[in-house]
DNA sequence: AACTATTAATAAAT
DNA sequence: TATTTATTAATAGTT
């Protein structure tokens, strides 16, 4: 981009090549926090360098969280269907065939077991998993409801700001001894002076 | 970045914010790509629009592969000291005992076939279990988060309402021959009457 | 969606 | 690795 036109292609030089990454690293991850800020967008970035070393961003804070959302959204209801879960299914019929095959004194050998070794690891890591997405959705269910609860507090008060407000103004307008009975006054009646109450109450 | 530098804060105008997150979204994609290609690395971005839109980017053209990636280099130093996680390693310990017993000849009995075959009912039930919780966390933030953008519509346009409301009527004021320059205007000035900007932004 | 004035990013040099 | 500088790239405001 300066000093004659870059060619999109990877640079040989592994001088230049670490020199470029490391500048360009840093004003993409700058690119995405001001994209954050700007438009209140929520940003994850994930960089792997040639080398393996891995560099982050996260501008919730919590790539975890990011990407569990992130997993949600795309992957949906696919979850309770995946091979996985069809696979522990099986283990059960499995066992119950390894126990028949000990009551009657044979041994099925030693692959079966193996087999359940791993099937136990895998299930293991699946409990893991979702006890990992469990925890961080109920930190972002923490998180929306005192959002909810400030937004309501917030509304309360100046709602009851705006109809003292309101309240007063008409008082004035209608002792207002220019105009009598003037329409000056109606466009603040305490109706219309009620913007919220009825919206929120709908909303709930 | 151009015509009067950028404050780097979210941008209120929607029209403009959307404008904006669209622009920089391909923009920063752009460089992501750039950097990927200049110097060879594996780069993953997720963008949730304040709307909760998704957008992304894996350059290896597959953002699971990424992620998966990434977790297995950061979780690598996860901690597993949670008593489930303990109570099932032990059974790892069992099923390799069970294991070298059979490489010896020898049968350990029905007994630790049993225990292992109880262990497993328990696994999948919580397995089971969690997932159910998940799908029941998944669809209360789902809610949650429809009344946070609910309130945050509402205040928006009550906002917009209020402010020609209270301008409307300072104009009046001031318009009022009565009392030229009188006190009576002063409860209704512009600063006062924004109940709300500056809070829901300190709270966002 | 296209234009353009201006700022921001950055390649090369130091 | 940090700074400087010449040049290109990104983009805010406008149409």
């Amino acid at each position: 981009m300066v000093r004659g036109k870059v060619q999109m292609r990877q640079i040989e030089n592994p001088v230049h090549r670490r020199v470029t990454f490391s500048k360009r690293r840093e004003g993409m991850l700058k690119k995405a926090r001001e994209l954050s800020v700007l438009c209140g967008a929520d940003i994850g970035v994930i960089i792997f360098s040639s080398t393996g070393k891995v560099h982050e961003l996260a501008t919730n804070g919590n790539m975890q969280r990011l990407i569990e959302r992130y997993q949600s959204i795309t992957t949906g209801q696919m979850e309770s269907n995946n091979l996985e879960s069809q696979v522990t299914e099986n283990w059960v019929s499995l066992l119950r065939e390894e126990i028949g095959l000990l009551h009657h004194g044979l041994r099925s050998g030693n692959k079966l077991i193996r087999d359940i070794f791993y099937q136990m690891q895998v299930m293991q890591q699946e409990i893991h998993f979702l006890k990992n997405k469990e925890s961080i959705l109920k930190s972002e269910h923490e998180m929306l409801q005192q959002k909810v609860t400030q937004w309501e507090s917030i509304l309360k008060a100046a709602n009851g700001i705006l109809q003292e407000k309101v309240n007063g103004q008409n008082e004035f307008m209608n002792n207002c001894s220019v105009f009598p009975g003037s329409s000056y006054a109606m466009p603040y009646d305490e109706n219309e002076s009620c913007l919220f109450t009825n919206q929120v109450s709908d909303k709930k």
